[in-house]
DNA sequence: CTGAAAGCGCTTACAG
DNA sequence: CTGAAAGCGCTTACAG
């Protein structure tokens, strides 16, 4: 249990000035040669390493960034994370994570404790009752107070700082397109509330997408699910009062469950219904059959995030925020034809690429 | 892009001294009323907060915790950190995360460079390539510093430190058990290679169990994966090459695998071949049929582990370091017969407690 | 009731 | 070539 060691130690122990060690262990001109080897020996058998926190008191910054998370149990944002951590840590950076848990409280607390002194900014994904509020006076705060702030995925017009985001309408109407060209004409959407931006954005898409090939939509045709309360009662009801030939699902969970319910009515999938969900993850790679899906590049998105954060860490000038825009792309597997020849009998092959087991 | 106000420029606008704002905002007795109220009201308006990094460096406490994973994006870890950052918050401390991805490099610079000041603690579990090398000199010189430690799930007996584990072993027997209650004879196991502390005693585990029942574990229906390598294609063989009635799999990713495999050749889940995995993750929750599988409850695993390391940081008598083992639970899904009264035509409803989308 | 001083562990201009 | 001093932002025993 013997303490760490500190420059204070090593001095009395050789005898010389605390100056005089600082200055020998970074090699500095200042010293003769004979002095500096003597003290790096000793900081070296003792493990001397220099105290980060009275680094960062000295120089005003603490190498660390925060993310705040609407949730850490989530496919999509545990690859925005590991996106932010690796290219933070290659930049001598660590990460903070924190989770919101979706509650406006929790991120206001989130983001007052940690903006005094204990990063030097953030990375955030608003939390749903943030968005349902539209109270961001927290996010403007500690902008005003210098820190610099990266939005991802659920960004808000109000806020004016770098952004992440995929163009979710576009990828939705990419999506619908797709399904169409495939002669599918009677396409439902699974979304959510309109006050969360992904959900508003993607319902814009695919109504967009629709009234493009001369179809008027129809407000039947959209189910917009409220988050907070079970999604299965919902969707049955939906595929019961409908006839569609294909869906579109805002997420994973949606368009699976989508799919079980289809296949329980005894419908083959992708023959008779085809569907396409959001944001590929795990559920989508090994379901059955797996699913197509609109990749969102969760890591790619962490990492612009973080790029963008460390250029304004590092950069004295201000640039005006930029917002960038991650293009999506459609992942094809079994649940849908496949562009150009598909043949609906071949089950694809599992996606070699797995997570790794623990 | 005004700076923050630290208790020097109150002073100087109050024309007090620096002591005297501090004291002023602790409510201390040694102030006047009027005094205080003038500062701190004038301290409410400039949106003063304490630096936290001064304050760390004064009490030589930085009230953040790391945790090292493996691996960031992967269900279990998820929920352990999701476990971690509730009760750290609510014990006013952050979370930093670092993923050593797997390697035995990254895991000794992350822990040397978090060492010195920047945390007070560790949670940890293993990579992958330490676990082979079986080098831990890095965690045991942390600990010889006096910095605690707790080590989760992938743990060693070399070193003395707070741990937190599942029994593999009693978990992996109560499964065999179970498929043997439902009739099951031929019970094959998916595991890892041995090096992999949880691989290992879960392969014991299967092993306990047959023995217990008067059989003798063939080699044969043991397959231990190379998980660098593609899980698919040996899983295929050794499907070909047995003829099992029940498969028991280490892991999410291989129960789906085998389940996926031998629907293709048109076996019918639970009815011919009974499936159980490991790790409830979403993957169990979602697929066709539905997985049952060894819960190994990730949160509270996360929770245990936060609550040992917080209570080293707090005290200062030293208990011996003790090993909490959480205890796991099979969930009955559709991929196995029931216990008792089971029938094998009723495919389990879609579990109503669905992850969050975002 | 208020303030000067020392100290947490470091860096760096400045003096000698 | 070496060291004393000031300072990062705070707290707290001590003096007045």
């Amino acid at each position: 249990m013997k303490d760490k060691i500190t420059l204070k130690q090593i001095a009395k122990e050789m005898g010389v000035s605390i100056s005089t060690v600082s200055k020998a262990l970074k090699d500095s001109y200042e010293i003769g040669e004979e002095t500096k080897e003597k003290i790096r020996n000793y900081a070296k058998a003792n493990n001397y390493r220099p105290n980060r926190i009275a680094l960062s008191l000295k120089d005003g910054r603490t190498r660390t960034i925060a993310v705040i998370l609407p949730e850490i149990v989530h496919h999509f944002f545990s690859q925005v994370v590991d996106g932010i951590e690796k290219i933070a840590n290659k930049a001598g950076y660590n990460v903070l994570v924190c989770s919101s848990n979706e509650s406006f409280a929790k991120e206001v607390v989130n983001m007052d404790t940690l903006a005094h002194g204990k990063i030097d900014g953030f990375i955030i994904s608003l939390s749903k009752e943030t968005q349902m509020k539209q109270d961001y006076h927290h996010i403007q705060e500690v902008i005003n107070q210098g820190m610099p702030i990266v939005m991802f995925d659920r960004v808000v017009d109000e806020i004016d700082c770098d952004k992440v985001v995929v163009n979710d309408a576009e990828a939705v109407e990419q999506a619908v397109d797709y399904l169409w060209s495939n002669g599918r004409r009677r396409i439902g959407l699974i979304s959510s509330l309109d006050y969360l931006s992904v959900g508003r954005l993607r319902t814009e898409g695919y109504i967009q997408s629709l009234l493009k090939h001369g179809l008027n939509p129809d407000e039947g045709s959209i189910l917009k699910i409220n988050e907070f309360l079970d999604c299965e009662a919902p969707i049955q009801e939906f595929m019961e009062q409908n006839d569609f030939d294909a869906i579109l699902g805002v997420n994973e969970i949606y368009a699976i469950t989508a799919m079980k319910i289809l296949q329980r009515k005894g419908l083959h999938i992708p023959q008779q219904v085809e569907i396409i969900g959001f944001s590929d993850g795990i559920l989508s790679r090994y379901s059955t059959p797996s699913l197509t899906s609109v990749d969102q590049h969760g890591k790619e998105m962490g990492e612009t995030a973080a790029h963008l954060l460390l250029r304004r860490l590092a950069d004295t000038d201000d640039e005006p925020p930029q917002t960038r825009v991650i293009p999506t792309s459609l992942k094809f597997r079994g649940s849908s034809g496949r562009p150009a020849n598909f043949s609906p009998s071949a089950e694809l092959p599992i996606d070699g690429h797995q997570q790794q087991p623990q």
